[in-house]
DNA sequence: CGATAGATTGAGAGTTTTCAACCGATGTGG
DNA sequence: CCACATCGGTTGAAAACTCTCAATCTATCG
């Protein structure tokens, strides 16, 4: 996965008056679906403030938590530009104020929107990419260094936010259990706090590094 | 994974006149890298014939196939547009000819080329999906119903290519030997011949069907 | 305070990999 | 055209990682 710790969050963009005009807004509280899987999507949403996950259900039952969207990020839009069905479902990992943009079609968006468009575009490369690395991971490293890339990354990202286990263990392709065996470990070795069901990293700095020193043993 | 048998190549498309107009031919050979990764993205290529794979490395040095290019797509959209380096390596996996389009900025796409940015926008999202859905099976799958997928796809796509054992598995995320193993008993199980080191898939259907049923049992 | 969701811990199981040896096909240079 | 090198494929045994299952504990919230 590519760790820019200092470009916390390179999709976020703000909206422009002419998309102001036409947004819808929603209220969504936690836990709450945006969207579900195999509903047709009629638009694309935006997050004025919240936390937006996109999950994806394996068909043994697994969960991934493909993507995690923060303020002034779009989503939704994947499904909208292919002409999909969505693949996953959006679920509003805190309570979040939405803007939901009703297009018609990606035409729309090329005569009317092009500077949407284009930043769409960019937006999907940078997610294909970490589509991609994150698959690259999964099959290439060991579950101890995909869970504290996972736990640096999303602790990075949203800080404020309470991550669980279990969606850290989502997002890095491990179980709960794993990642609570992991976390254990980290805490003896001084890298994290744990802070009732909350995690403090002390030095994220040295705890890449000790996991890169772990990879190196491994190849 | 998504296995459409029916829509081959979701993501082919002919080249209008005016970009004929500006590419610049390149002739490869197999085992041949048209780019690699970390390098520039000067323009966008496009297969007027042959196969193209984009291969990435994890850091313990395994190799994963992330996609497959075949006629008439385009390849290296996804750097050009987010402005990236290569996040991958392109290399021929057939003698191929190939059209290269020194595109200067997405700006100049969007500006001159509104059409062909629109395309590439709707198969980055294709390929988002596909990437994720590939997570998820990595998470959530047997090796035996990957390898059986991954066959199933890349055979159908491109039938005219003999896969190794290899590449098959660096596209499912599984070793050399499993995949050997797989073949073996899918030929004893009567699904598939081997012929030299070509395989021939005898029922793509129920060998699927096959798959979907192991698949239940497992959860 | 009780209920519920999340976290922890341990023991055991199982899938897939690793390592190593060997085989077979393909292609090249003498 | 053969000998040989090389690449890809096969097979087996053993190891290793991670998961599963189950029990227990702890936050958190109504």
């Amino acid at each position: 996965m590519l760790l820019n710790i200092a470009n916390k969050c390179p999709n976020a963009v703000d909206l422009g008056p002419e998309l102001r005009e036409i947004a819808q807004v929603r209220i969504v509280t936690k836990g709450q679906n945006v969207y579900e899987k195999d509903e047709t999507p009629a638009g694309i949403y935006y997050i004025e403030s919240g936390l937006v996950g996109l999950l994806g259900l394996a068909p043994n039952g697994n969960e991934t938590l493909h993507r995690v969207f923060g303020e002034h990020y779009f989503f939704g839009h994947r499904s909208f530009i292919t002409g999909d069905k969505y693949h996953a479902t959006a679920m509003a990992l805190a309570a979040s104020k939405l803007m939901f943009f009703p297009f018609s079609s990606i035409a729309q968006l090329e005569e009317k929107y092009p500077k949407l468009l284009t930043h769409l575009a960019q937006v999907l490369g940078r997610e294909l990419r970490q589509a991609e690395e994150r698959y690259n991971d999964l099959t290439g490293k060991r579950v101890i260094n995909r869970i504290i890339e996972a736990l640096i990354f999303l602790k990075n990202r949203y800080p404020e936010y309470q991550w669980t286990r279990r969606e850290i263990g989502e997002f890095c392709g491990a179980k709960t259990e794993t990642v609570t065996r992991v976390l254990t470990q980290l805490e003896k070795e001084g890298f994290i706090e744990k802070d009732g069901r909350d995690i403090n990293i002390l030095n994220a700095q040295s705890l890449l590094t000790f996991s890169e020193n772990l990879e190196l043993e491994n190849s």
